[in-house]
RNA sequence: GGGCCCGUAGAUCAGUUGGUAGAUCGUCCGCUUUGCAAGCGGGAGGCCUCGGGUUCGAGUCCCGACGGGUCCA
């Protein structure tokens, strides 16, 4: 540890109350204590708890009590309390899920962007972290979802709230006078934070084996030539110091009981419901079966083992533990006793982690945030399976909703939405494992190994477990042989896919100062003066622009640009980080710097762009109307020709639901609603909408732009060029649907002209078909479908009728044949399709002894088949066409008893049968 | 965002250097049986997802679209 970073935490608050610092001899980290005799640092794996059955507190606390306590308790301290912000964090666009309570307010309050909700702050932010999704259940301590307190402080050069020792003060005194701490049984160690370009000093607060708090003290950020060191890494001071406090409220609720683990502490309800449907509860068991669990509990909770491989090197480990405890048992019967506790902490957690998920607005999906859900349900769907639950798993997620409700109310507002998620879900996974099931019964029944090459192409491309393969395949007789490392064999299949990705190559232009962007303020302007600050090549960046550049989904303007009497073309428009619109001029066109120009943008491409990208707003407004808050934009696109809206919907829609939603978007356009576009602060603009403002993504900056439609039909933050009334839209016309994955629905519209532009192709469409099939327009899906089925049966009965010629045929071209060496040799030329001639030749080799020769010609293409009857064994057919279809310019092939060929020039297919013919013969005589 | 797999009869799936599309189940008819389960015989049912390309010839090879499945970040 940097020693200038140490000494950050040489505080007061130690050496006042006097604590002495020592240096553990296990992991080598320094620590505070006012216990002399304590040797090692107090963090799991260098000790094993101690609180099981011996609770830290002075008295039991539940998980309300707890969250109570301390939010109370720093209210106390002039913190301001805040409600819980969404677990999937729409205002990031680095992570999918909340992972901590600071991530609420990164990256612009802790970048300095915007001014806190409030200052100081504490919260009890739910959170969610599935990087341990397999040690949940089983060490006693991971959960996928839990709830980090966090009191938060952000100081400022000219704004200071309070620093490391007031917040070690805040702790003693939640710790010890709060809840009854021993302020003997903890103690302080000293770590580096580091995590996202920032980096400080911080302070892991344990008790009893357990780490229950990390105060962290934000104040570097990343920087190359930084007087700081943190894990490798340069940093240097930052103008915003900030308390970043993480306090585990399980964690604390368990020690303050003294249970086993925290499962029995957090969902004690639901793990009884579930124990009343299995029969396995972790409390009603025998004495030595309780003892196992308490030592279990132990143990496994400071184990460091990759449980992902290796699940039976733990069971051994606590097993030789409990050995050395006097409870005599092996690795069998652990996996026995535990393995069903586990699944029942593991399904309580799952399902708590679901029901924040999705009421959150998660539609499970195969890809991005969804897959995360995906990938909870399946694993929940399995546990579930395995312990023998009965019911559904919707049902199970509702009931962990009912438990939260007094602190989190708006969970059952989505109840509805999120029972027909998981029951869809639930479907789906079924089929997969069905499907896959059948598969892998056919690989079982052919071969007597399924290899370890296809037990990863059936996880990998079907979705199956090693575990589901092995219970298929070996009661058919086969074998599987798992790797002990197959999560490992995974990954590094999956490496290899990792590709790096080009960046475009930017010009340089940081030294001129920004374009000022005039499309904003006078949208409706067209025309401007501008000068051009910089050139090169094709290329100048203005001080102004009228020139809307690529940006959010909405194409860049084209248009002109005028210059010492030349009308110069304008063909691309980009736009960099700091703020230069980049104008690309038509080929082999330049202006120098210094240049005074006059722009003039393309009006109707703008006004279809905004037409566009308005109409898209609307609709996501309607869609969010229609099939509820959880729709939400995932991506837009917007240029002259259409628009297109990625939205987050968990099932397909339905012809009525895009009638309704294309109704409803119309519905707007005809209300004729003002569009405000106005530069608000963020924290103003968050707090008056909440984060669907953020539907097209994070926009940066301290001030963003609120594109409001008719004061809340649709509010988005927006930099896109925006029509001032919704009636400026004139049409929003749905041109198709389309599902790019599962759980995202894709829009696609035209608007105004454009609109009507479909509109009309598609009557043309109409017109022509219903004139081509003589009936009106309202007859046509009857007169198609009658026409088809026509179709069909007369197809059906050409092909007996000629199956009946052929017959017929049969009997005068044997007649007519010529013998060779006692084989009939058939010789015919005809205006036969291809099909018919093989039907021929089929039915003349029939019987035994016969040779044909058939072809058929027309300009252009000439056809020859050429088959024998089984017997006729010196003649191979194939090599007969091969040498007789050049005669037509062509080539063919084929097996031995029959064969064909062709080529262009058809005119000589008679020529060509005469030389197969010839051929034949020679064959038959040789 | 990336990778992999799939699309053939109502269902589940075969389809072999590219050479006239098959099986099983279901369905329909007949026979057998007191009836049921079933058995035997026979029949119907296919724009091989669509559109391009290569080829004398494509279910099969190549490209694209559409529809599904799955894994990873």
């Amino acid at each position: 540890m940097d020693p200038k970073l140490a000494k950050e935490l040489d505080l007061r608050f130690f050496h006042d109350r006097g604590y002495i610092r020592k240096s553990c001899p296990k992991c080598g980290d320094n620590y505070w204590t006012l216990n002399g005799e304590l040797d090692l640092c107090g963090d799991p794996p260098c000790v094993e708890y101690d609180f099981i059955g011996n609770p830290l507190t002075n008295r039991p606390f539940t998980i309300e009590e707890m969250r109570e306590e301390f939010l109370s308790f720093f209210e106390s301290k002039e913190h301001t309390r805040l409600d819980r912000y969404p677990v999937v964090a729409r205002w990031r666009d680095d992570i999918y899920l909340t992972i901590a309570s600071i991530a609420d307010f990164q990256p612009f309050v802790t970048g300095g962007v915007i001014p806190p909700p409030a200052n100081p702050l504490v919260i009890s932010q739910p959170c969610i972290r599935l990087n341990d999704l397999v040690s949940v259940g089983k060490t006693g301590r991971h959960l996928t979802c839990f709830e980090m307190m966090g009191h938060h402080a952000f100081n400022r050069p000219d704004d200071t709230k309070y620093w490391t020792e007031e917040c070690l003060r805040y702790a003693d005194e939640f710790l010890v006078d709060r809840l009854g701490f021993d302020r003997s049984r903890i103690t302080y160690k000293e770590q580096v934070w580091s995590g996202g370009g920032n980096a400080g000093p911080a302070v892991e607060v344990l008790s009893g084996g357990l780490e229950v708090a990390t105060l962290v003290f934000m104040s570097l950020e990343a920087h190359p030539k930084g007087e700081f060191e943190a894990k490798g890494e340069r940093y240097r001071r930052m103008d915003l110091q900030i308390i970043d406090t993480g306090w585990g409220l399980e964690r604390l609720a368990w020690a303050s009981q003294g249970a086993p683990n925290a499962y029995q502490v957090v969902f004690p309800e639901i793990v009884e419901h579930l124990a009343s449907m299995t029969g396995v509860s972790p409390r009603d068991q025998d004495e030595r079966t309780l003892a196992i669990m308490q030592e279990h509990a132990r143990v496994a909770g400071v184990l460091d083992l990759d449980l992902k491989s290796d699940l039976h090197k733990l069971r051994k480990e606590v097993a030789k533990r409990l050995g050395e405890r006097g409870i005599t048992t092996d690795a069998d019967e652990l996996q026995r006793i535990m393995a069903p506790i586990e699944d029942t902490y593991a399904v309580a957690d799952h399902t708590r982690c679901l029901a924040f998920m999705l009421a959150d607005g998660v539609v499970p999906s195969n890809a991005k945030a969804g897959y995360l859900a995906r990938l909870v349900v399946r694993r929940t769907l399995r546990l579930m399976e395995q312990l023998g639950v009965t019911v559904s798993i919707g049902a199970l997620v509702v009931r962990q909703m009912e438990t939260l409700k007094h602190q989190f109310p708006d969970l059952l507002e989505s109840r509805s939405r999120v029972e027909r998620i998981l029951e869809l879900e639930t479907l789906r996974y079924k089929e997969t494992v069905e499907k896959g099931s059948r598969l892998v019964a056919r690989m079982a029944q052919k071969g007597a190994t399924i290899s370890e090459e296809q037990l990863v192409e059936l996880y990998d491309s079907h979705g199956l477990q090693p575990d589901i393969v092995k219970s298929v395949a070996e009661p058919l007789g086969a074998k599987v042989d798992v790797p002990d490392a197959f999560d490992a064999l995974v990954a590094t299949m999956h490496e290899k896919e990792i590709k790096a990705l080009e960046e475009e190559a930017r010009p340089e232009a940081a030294e001129i100062p920004a374009t000022v962007p005039l499309y904003y303020d006078t949208p409706d302007a067209r025309l401007f003066e501008a000068k051009v600050l910089w050139s090169e090549g094709e290329r100048i960046v203005l001080d102004r622009t009228c020139f809307y550049p690529d940006g959010g989904g909405q194409e860049e303007d084209t248009g002109v640009i005028r210059y010492q009497g030349k009308t110069i073309q304008v063909v691309d428009v980009q736009k960099d980080d700091d703020g230069h619109v980049f104008h690309h001029l038509e080929k082999g066109a330049s202006i120098p710097t210094g240049a005074e120009v006059e722009g003039e943008v393309d009006w109707e491409r703008r006004q279809t762009h905004m037409r566009h990208h308005t109409g898209v707003h609307i609709l996501n407004g309607a869609a969010r109307e229609v099939l509820g808050p959880h729709v939400w934009q995932m991506s837009a696109y917007k240029c002259e020709e259409y628009a297109r809206l990625d939205i987050s919907h968990f099932e397909r829609l339905t012809q009525e639901e895009l009638e309704a939603i294309e109704r409803r978007a119309n519905e707007i356009v005809l209300q004729a609603h003002d569009i405000s576009r106005k530069w608000v602060p963020r924290e103003e603009a968050e707090s008056r909408h909440g984060f669907v403002l953020y539907q097209g993504g994070v926009a940066p900056g301290s001030k963003i732009r609120v594109v409001d439609i008719g004061g809340g039909v649709d509010v988005e933050a927006c930099g896109g060029t925006h029509a001032a009334n919704t009636a400026e839209v004139g049409t929003i016309k749905v041109v198709g649907v389309e599902r790019v994955q599962d759980g995202v629905e894709r829009i696609v519209i035209k608007c105004g002209k454009k609109a009507i532009d479909e509109i009309q192709r598609r009557d043309r469409l109409l017109k022509e078909s219903s004139a081509t099939l003589s009936v009106a327009i309202d007859d046509l899906p009857r007169a198609t479908e009658r026409f088809f089925e026509e179709w069909r049966v007369q197809r059906k009965q050409l092909e007996q009728l000629k199956k009946k010629l052929a017959e017929s045929q049969k009997g005068s071209l044997i007649d007519d044949a010529e013998e060779v060496a006692g084989v009939k040799v058939v010789s015919y030329t005809g205006p036969d399709e291809m099909k018919d001639l093989l039907g021929l030749a089929k039915e003349l080799t029939k019987n035994p002894g016969v040779v044909c020769v058939l072809g058929s010609g027309e300009a252009g293409s000439g056809k020859l088949v050429v088959a024998r009857s089984d017997d006729v064994e010196k003649v191979n057919a194939g090599k007969a066409v091969s040498e007789a279809a050049p005669v037509m310019g062509g080539k063919g092939g084929g097996k031995p008893q029959m064969a064909q060929g062709g080529g262009p020039d058809g005119e000589k297919a008679e020529a060509a049968v005469r030389r197969a013919t010839e051929l034949v013969k020679g064959m038959l005589q040789g």
